[in-house]
DNA sequence: AAGACTATTGTTAGCGC
DNA sequence: CGCGCTAACAATAGTCT
């Protein structure tokens, strides 16, 4: 039942990771879906994953190929403009949470200010109720919120600086002794 | 606030369909990217939008044609296996969904039964304590739920009978006349 | 137009079968 | 192994700025 936040790295428990993808995988399909409809667009997606002998292709193997004369009819100097790389997509997704960060820091500061002049000058009715043991449990959420951040920041931050495709997709074919050993592993 | 559940089909008004487009890629990139990095595969998308004169392509356009490179590579009879076209994904859908309608379907008639037991045997202490109006909205409920799986089914029926792309997506150029035009729908 | 916000709906991790 | 379930988490439609 989602216990854990995710963490966004490589899945090293096969059978976990084989689960996640095909949950994840039937999630995209019907994005995808969804938003070529609702804008009358035309996408297309090709995943290669090593659950399928062959690439794994979206909407049809036409509508790929349809997709992809367009494509490639653009001059060759333009395919690379417009395009978000993926290490462009997290860099600016580590600067936003950075930003947010800071925010959150600020935020809190102004919080712990709030409270000593509550704390010190005996301020409204509604606040005087809150007990010691709930302020304190704010200043903690707080403190957890920064934490979560500065955490996923660094993971970002790792992902990109490992090599490009994370750690290498397992072997498709495996002899007998490999898959008891990889079921050794724990995640 | 998401007021509305919903409703899958092309979004006639323009400026809603824009913002709804924006929205949804970024969520399908942030998508895809999860899934590379979970499960460490290798995917690519184009995206063929009217918003961008060319197709918005991830995660890189070397990434696509890397990920080209190995679908062209295999023989073409093999290029339409594990395929799913729009088509059968959204038959499956359907399938799945007049089950889920038959189960729900099935569900109520022993809601109703069960009522009409607990009225006539005087049944529990915890049930006798439904009032006949919470009994009532719930029944409401069972039913609003078999309605909108109802409509579910009709609309993708719908879809699937229109030709492929469901509404010819916008001109990309317009004149000021269009434009002002364009302005006096309502979705 | 482009972001921020937030009530709602939608997705999915971990289980149990 | 793969499916169905459901609490917990994530995406997003509508709104306001």
């Amino acid at each position: 039942m989602t216990r854990k936040k995710v963490k966004l790295a490589y899945i090293k428990n096969d059978v976990a990771r084989k689960a996640t993808f095909k949950k994840r995988k039937k999630g995209l399909m019907k994005k995808l879906s969804e938003l070529s409809i609702l804008c009358g667009i035309e996408t297309c997606t090709i995943i290669c994953s090593p659950y399928e002998k062959k690439p794994e292709v979206w909407p049809s193997t036409m509508g790929v190929h349809k997709t992809l004369a367009r494509f490639r009819k653009m001059p060759e100097s333009d395919q690379s403009k417009n395009m978000m790389s993926q290490e462009s997509y997290l860099r600016k997704n580590i600067e936003k949470m950075e930003e947010q960060l800071k925010k959150q820091h600020k935020e809190n500061h102004e919080k712990e200010i709030e409270q000593m002049m509550y704390q010190s000058l005996a301020g409204d009715k509604l606040i005087k109720a809150m007990t010691n043991v709930e302020l304190n449990e704010l200043g903690k959420l707080v403190e957890k919120n920064i934490m979560e951040i500065g955490e996923k920041i660094e993971s970002l931050k790792k992902i990109m600086r490992t090599p490009p495709p994370p750690p290498p997709p397992p072997q498709r074919l495996r002899t007998k002794l490999q898959i008891l050993r990889a079921r050794q592993h724990v995640n």
